[in-house]
DNA sequence: AACGATCTCAACCGCAACGAT
DNA sequence: AATCGTTGCGGTTGAGATCGT
């Protein structure tokens, strides 16, 4: 609020970039290294805003870009990560090198959005989107339409974890079946997106639901909460997309808010020592250290 | 070939976090 | 402690490309 704009638009050119800017950016910054953005364009004799220089380097301009389509295992990465930290680009694009987290931002929004929603709609629950969906659209409140989104993002993230645990438990039932210690290590690797729905259904996840209900926290988070958990899916697991909004998470209070970071605290835990367990190099999950800032990230009500 | 619909992705915008003063 | 400036992040937009009819 009242914040002075990052650069005077008078004057300033925006839209695509030229090879002339590109060519003059790029010599400045390997001469000069990254840094002080708002001061760079006036430096490099560039009529653009400081922002716009730092965001054609970082995300087309950097020598590390990896250009291309996305890889069998970096679409895997990106589900696997997007399961644990949503919609946090940049943690993401830390784990991927080379890509930008523009660049698996924009791949999600158009390839996995609609491959997961796709799939989503093939399950029980299209049938309870599309009603939210049309109550929210018939809808002239703004509240009605909000939870509707909210109620989407949460079916999304479910549908997901879905997928991710039906395509582990395949994975281990046929490691199982070869029996070698090496696949059965490939197993858990697999199986590691899925340590939310097991931990869901574990002793430990049973007292955290008894424990949640005691509190009505559940019925908080409304009869498709309800369901879910009935399906064995992490009811009050935060979405993506609606696990960002602090306006619906204002209305579950600071109940959820604990459910939430007790709930996340244990997944982190036992993701940790299952890391450690492994021993190999896992490239496709991110550290333990990152593991620990992501279910501080976890906490959307805070 | 022409046209409209849909998709893709580079770029922009606004906000929050962080460090300096 | 308060304020200001800078940077980073996530959501959104829109122009160009591609596809379908």
């Amino acid at each position: 609020m009242g914040r002075t704009p990052c650069c005077d638009s008078k004057g300033i050119k925006k839209g695509p970039w030229a090879p002339e800017e590109d060519k003059l950016l790029v010599d400045f910054v390997q001469a000069n290294g990254p840094g002080n953005w708002r001061m760079l364009p006036k430096l490099a004799g560039l009529n653009r805003c400081g922002k716009s220089c730092r965001l054609r380097w970082t995300n087309y301009l950097r020598p590390d870009i990896k250009r291309g389509p996305f890889t069998t295992e970096e679409h895997n990465s990106i589900l696997h990560l997007h399961a644990i930290v949503g919609n946090k680009w940049s943690m993401i694009a830390a784990q991927l090198p080379g890509r930008t987290d523009n660049e698996i931002k924009n791949y999600w929004n158009t390839h996995l959005k609609k491959q997961l929603r796709q799939e989503a709609l093939v399950g029980a629950d299209a049938a309870a989107a599309a009603q939210l969906a049309s109550a929210a659209t018939a809808s002239s409140c703004p509240a009605a339409r909000h939870m509707a989104q909210w109620e989407t993002a949460r079916l999304e993230a479910e549908a997901r974890l879905s997928l991710l645990s039906s395509s582990a438990a395949t994975t281990v039932t046929s490691a199982t079946a070869a029996s070698s210690s090496s696949s059965t290590a490939a197993a858990e690797h697999e199986a590691a997106p899925d340590i939310f729905l097991r931990l869901w259904n574990s002793a430990v996840g049973e007292s955290f639901r008894c424990s949640a209900q005691g509190q009505g926290a559940a019925a908080a988070r409304g009869p498709a909460a309800a369901s879910a958990a009935e399906a064995g899916a992490p009811a009050a697991l935060p979405s993506g997309g609606g696990g960002d909004d602090s306006s619906a998470a204002s209305t579950n209070g600071t109940e959820a808010a604990d459910d939430y970071q007790a709930f996340l605290d244990m997944a982190v835990e036992e993701l940790a020592l299952l890391h450690g367990r492994l021993g190999v190099s896992f490239s496709a999950f991110p550290p333990a250290d990152v593991l620990a800032e992501a279910s501080c990230l976890f906490a959307p009500f805070e």
